[in-house]
DNA sequence: CAGTTTGTTCAAATTTTCTTGAACACTCGT
DNA sequence: ACGAGTGTTCAAGAAAATTTGAACAAACTG
């Protein structure tokens, strides 16, 4: 009976010589994904995909990766709902086949649309609320707590600003114009 | 003896009345945090102080987030280690304050350069390993393998066009510069 | 229609991350 | 130098997430 090291040794003459770079590429595909709040299998999976010049099944993608064949159906799913990944079948196969979106600025711009402006604009209405709930409460006092409140309220108003920047910049992220950072600058500094 | 229903509403009643706005903006900053990759409770932490118009104590901070004076310890470090928050003293006082670093723009640029674009650079770092092992087995190789390596090397190659491209952008914005979103576009498209 | 093959869902198990209270360390005033 | 008041570290416990195998479901074949 082979040792577990010799079982990998197999392993790896069998696999195909470019596999190595392929797995860093796909590694470092699924750090930056996971930094960027995603599983990080996505960012593997898609990786290999993008890499092959065919589409390939969920067998050959769990064996590339080493990943369950229910770790690859989820985050495959997952990559489908994102748009990073579609399905397509060949005559006469029963299985799946997946290739990937290779666009990688249009998976972008639908991420930022999805999701950071879904984000941003949930921050800006919990600002908003918070400065109702402050313009109720500010008018019925007076001395050290009018100033306090009064302060909150300047500060407040200067994040709502803030964040209705950010709105705008990812907007035209988005639409693929020019973005000055600047005007987030000067969001915070008009007063 | 009261009840724990009582005693909430004790606490809620010896609040004071702009406690509610500050909680909710606070909230809406931890998601925010959250999202972006930080500890929630350094967002939230940062906001109070940054609303309050008087510096704060360790104390006064764990008292209005209910939070455990470790937690609190813990997540003003790490604040203070990225510059969002300084540590001030009074005279005749013994305890450590804090107050929030005001200028969201200086802490949105300080991110970027300190964690983004090392990120970056690493994911460029990774597909350069790729592409050059991709280099040292190709040419050993004909027909399908050949064609096969030959897809991969350009497919390598323009997810390192975009992420130098996406190390120009962050530069570019860390610099407060304009930038062209198209420019990824593009960095895409040359072959 | 029975039997395969393939894909998805689910709950249990594992791993990872977060939270906490207690122990420790440090500073200052007496 | 001692003791009170602060702040930090650490290990244990709690909570959250990921992962997996197995059960289930669906689609096709003969």
């Amino acid at each position: 009976m082979p040792t577990a090291a010799a079982k990998q040794q197999d392993l790896n003459d069998s696999q195909p010589l470019w596999r190595e770079a392929e797995l860093r590429a796909a590694d470092a595909m699924g750090r930056l994904m996971e930094f960027w709040g995603f599983r990080r299998h996505m960012g593997r999976l898609w990786t290999i995909l993008y890499l092959s010049p065919e589409p390939m099944t969920t067998a050959e993608l769990s064996e590339t990766l080493r990943l369950s064949s229910s770790a690859v159906s989820l985050s495959l799913a997952e990559l489908v709902r994102w748009g990073a990944v579609r399905k397509t079948w060949r005559p006469g196969e029963r299985k799946d086949f997946y290739q990937a979106e290779s666009s990688v600025w249009k998976l972008l711009r639908r991420v930022y649309e999805r999701r950071e402006l879904n984000l941003i604009r949930e921050a800006i209405e919990a600002f908003g609320d918070a400065q109702e709930h402050l313009d109720a409460v500010g008018s019925q006092l007076g001395g050290d707590e009018r100033r306090r409140v009064d302060h909150m309220r300047k500060r407040l108003s200067r994040l709502s600003a803030l964040s209705r920047a950010g709105e705008r910049l990812v907007r035209l992220l988005i639409a693929g114009r020019m973005i000055n950072p600047a005007d987030l600058q000067s969001a915070e500094e008009e007063d």
